[in-house]
DNA sequence: GCAAAAGTGTTCTTTCTACACCCATGC
DNA sequence: GCATGGGTGTAGAAAGAACACTTTTGC
């Protein structure tokens, strides 16, 4: 066996949520080394004996408190000059269910505008920010960072937010409703205007729908 | 820094070619316990110093004595328990350049059969095999698996072997040409029946050509 | 001249896109 | 009664799917 032998493993997690009708990231400061303030991903080193997956679980626990979020696997970095490995998640945390933990000194930033990271950590949220929207064209996982209950309005916000465009709004629900990944509740939600009629999205409902194919 | 003092760290690599009209995948023997023989996945320890992408191409190099081809990082597994972990990548060998070195006792299969396998190597082949067949259908990937100069056939060959299904010539071909990112070359290719006229990958293609989205 | 593979267009159906007005409620 | 967001349909354009015959070569 070959080397290896003092490897430090860790893993890293970039925490999506929609705050003020954005899309923040959660980021921890990294000191201060001239004055500038750097920050970096939130992370943990892997315990012994202790899965991946699990170590980004507690890293979810350790900075915003929440059991249970969409998680993925996002890619693994080597930096061998170091001796770190580096897996890299990402997790998609609903509305509301982030207190970003104050005794963590972490931050929520709109992922527009990130302040200066450490290492390559600018590279890593860039390409999460791809795959997150990438994945969210021909994927249901927009859903899961909305409440349990939402109105269409509030589904086709979320996806204009992440693809940073505007939908149309006959077209979104015409789609949305045909892929059918989501269901209507009984309940409607109230405010100003007319009220809105609530859904949820079907756990039955399978979960990568098919996009058309490119090259059939 | 609490634990992951002794971790192996390993990088395997899923070596994909045609052979025989079929899609085929290298292993290499592990061992054969009860007289059953055991299959795995080629793979290295990854030495001090060295990155993860190097290692696979270390891999490369061992196993079928080739430089440069398709790579991708795949899925990073911990197995805990055995304070390992696995980095898969995914490559994809052009026809004709896989001597499978004769020195290692590896073998091709064809991967709608494999042997048995180690591990969960059986699960990371077929979840290789998912992602290869997704891939194919949104971007050019396939021409990876080709050598520099193919025929239309060829290609829709290709792609019929690697998503299990025909495809339709005339409308294969519209699509492909379509999709500029292939074009012809001067030659053509004798044989049986009319010769065919030879096209090249266009290197100067966009990779990843934007698939139709299921929810704008 | 015939076997074998290459090459080529059209029609019909489905899906996409763009677009404007009435509805239900709170104040 | 009016401001506010919720909800609904259609027509033209684009893309997809299904389909059969002619062409070029080697033997």
């Amino acid at each position: 066996m070959i080397g290896a032998g003092d490897i430090q493993l860790e893993v890293r997690v970039i925490l999506f949520s929609l705050r003020d009708r954005q899309l923040q990231v959660l980021l921890v400061p990294a000191g201060e080394p001239q004055g500038t303030s750097l920050w970096q991903l939130p992370g943990n080193q892997v315990a012994q004996f202790r899965s991946l997956e699990e170590t980004a679980g507690v890293c979810l626990i350790k900075y915003i408190g929440c059991r249970e979020a969409y998680l993925e696997q996002l890619y693994t970095y080597g930096y061998a000059e170091k001796q770190l490995v580096s897996v890299v998640y990402y997790a998609l945390i609903p509305e509301g269910e982030h207190s970003a933990k104050k005794d963590i000194l972490s931050q929520w930033f709109p992922v527009e505008m990130p302040p200066i990271l450490v290492s390559n950590h600018a590279e890593i949220l860039q390409y999460a920010l791809r795959r997150l929207r990438y994945k969210l064209e021909y994927t249901a996982v927009g859903f899961e960072l909305l409440p349990d209950q939402f109105t269409l309005s509030e589904l086709q916000n979320t996806y204009e937010i992440i693809l940073g465009e505007k939908l149309d709004k006959r077209n979104f629900r015409r789609r949305i409703l045909r892929a059918d990944v989501i269901e209507p509740t009984p309940h409607q939600r109230g405010g100003e205007g007319r009220p809105a009629r609530l859904f949820r999205y079907r756990p039955d409902a399978v979960a990568e729908v098919k996009a058309r194919r490119l090259f059939p």
